[in-house]
DNA sequence: AGGAGTTTGTGAACGCGAGAACAAAACGAG
DNA sequence: CTCGTTTTGTTCTCGCGTTCACAAACTCCT
């Protein structure tokens, strides 16, 4: 489920906060859903709470922490480091929840050497070496959209089998490796998108009788 | 619909390809969805393509593009130039893609004036300013966590109505307001899930003897 | 010990989106 | 003009996830 991690970042800020046992209404606030769908959620994983009483925080975090699989860290290899590469070289939160990042690579040979948060900058092409190395499982990809598939497919027969892909494009691997893909401008788009709804809204509030749907400019062609 | 802005780019990056028409096939592979789902999303739209022949490239662009509302720009402010906001000011995707960087924010007062893919850092309290000047409906917050919600507090009392937040923080904001958030730790967390699961798979098929679910460690207590 | 009050775990209804299948429409050939 | 081909727009069904509602179970107080 992809709630899980949504579920343990709340139980961790609980814990911060001196809580240690809960109910499901308390962390479903916590973490924005309904108490309904938590409850069912967590008794997937097993009867972890008590009734009457509620969750014991710190038990259900290592159960979470267990299922979600960050009981230990993961090696994690970042190709690209550009803008993007380096602010996530430099994010402090994934060695916090789970993840340590073995190597940053980059095909300019400009960058090889530079340190980035204490790891150097190595060559795109000991992308195999490192991997079997490391025994990495999951890589990220920050390069140009025009790289992205061909460092998917090296990645991928360096025995990577989960990709994080941040470029804008569709990139396609065999059956068994998982792709997700973070798409910001995207992100963007569906703000703008209900922003211009709301105005719309607007409009009809203060006049009431123009169409719902106003006439295509620039029609045909 | 949050799939317009991927048929949007995908139709971009056909037209950029010298294709002047697509059917619904066409364009459902290069977005990497089903045909019939594409259509039915289109056909929400209105009746933009022609039985038998398919959907004008150029047209349709336009007509997704004034749906989602990106046929102007939309001024953005950026809140927190640390490592994350720095990549977010030099991104030129946003720029090609109906959003212009008004203004960079940031509460770390020695950061001010340096100029970051030419726009230059402000204190945020010139956010009520700024905001009003360019009619700001969205803003975008790269600050720590713990800053997050103040951030919006104030983005909200500005005029800001929708907010795209990076920090791992659930933030409230009043009704009407809306809050997307890109959370890159838990993408993480879910391929680290489904890379355990893997394991455990391959485990169970070397050896089938052994239970689904293994003896909890660490039991009650 | 027993009852009152809480809270979990789950069975059942509901709603919604996905996909298959088909009818309507446009185009071209003869 | 008519028929066959292609492709859209839409209807219908299926399955899944969400939510409500309630019984089981645990605690605490008397
Ligand atoms: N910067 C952002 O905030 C941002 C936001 C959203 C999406 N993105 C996407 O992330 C990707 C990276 O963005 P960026 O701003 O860091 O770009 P960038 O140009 O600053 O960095 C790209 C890096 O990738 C390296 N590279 C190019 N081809 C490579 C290859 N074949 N193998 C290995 N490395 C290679 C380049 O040397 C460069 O260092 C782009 O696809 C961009 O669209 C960036
Ligand atoms: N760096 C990444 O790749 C990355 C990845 C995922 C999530 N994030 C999240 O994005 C956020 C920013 O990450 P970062 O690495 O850029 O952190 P950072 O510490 O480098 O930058 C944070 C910036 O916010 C500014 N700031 C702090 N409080 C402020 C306030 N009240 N108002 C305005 N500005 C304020 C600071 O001066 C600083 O410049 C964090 O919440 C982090 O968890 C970052």
């Amino acid at each position: 489920m992809a709630r899980l991690p949504v579920y343990l970042r709340a139980l961790t800020a609980l814990a911060e906060r001196g809580i240690r046992t809960c109910s499901s209404e308390d962390l479903a606030a916590a973490a924005g859903v309904n108490s309904a769908k938590l409850r069912k959620d967590l008794s997937y994983l097993g009867s972890y709470g008590t009734r009457g009483v509620g969750y014991d925080v710190d038990y259900l975090r290592y159960q979470i922490a267990r299922e979600i699989g960050v009981t230990h860290d993961w090696p994690v290899v970042i190709v690209g480091i550009g803008n993007l590469g380096h602010a996530l070289a430099n994010y402090s939160g994934f060695r916090s929840r789970g993840f340590r990042v073995v190597a940053l690579l980059d095909a300019d040979l400009e960058r090889t050497g530079e340190l980035v948060a204490g790891v150097p900058v190595r060559p795109f092409d000991d992308l195999e070496a490192i991997a079997s190395e490391h025994s990495v499982a999951i890589g990220v990809i920050a390069t140009p959209a025009a790289a992205a598939q061909d460092v998917a497919d090296r990645m991928v027969a360096a025995g990577v089998t989960s990709i994080l892909n941040f470029a804008p494009a569709v990139i396609s691997v065999p059956e068994g490796v998982d792709v997700r893909k973070v798409d910001l401008s995207i992100e963007l788009q569906i703000l703008a998108y209900h922003e211009q709804r709301k105005a719309h809204e607007h409009a009809r509030d203060e006049h009431p009788d123009l169409p719902e749907m106003p006439a295509v400019v620039g029609g045909d062609q």
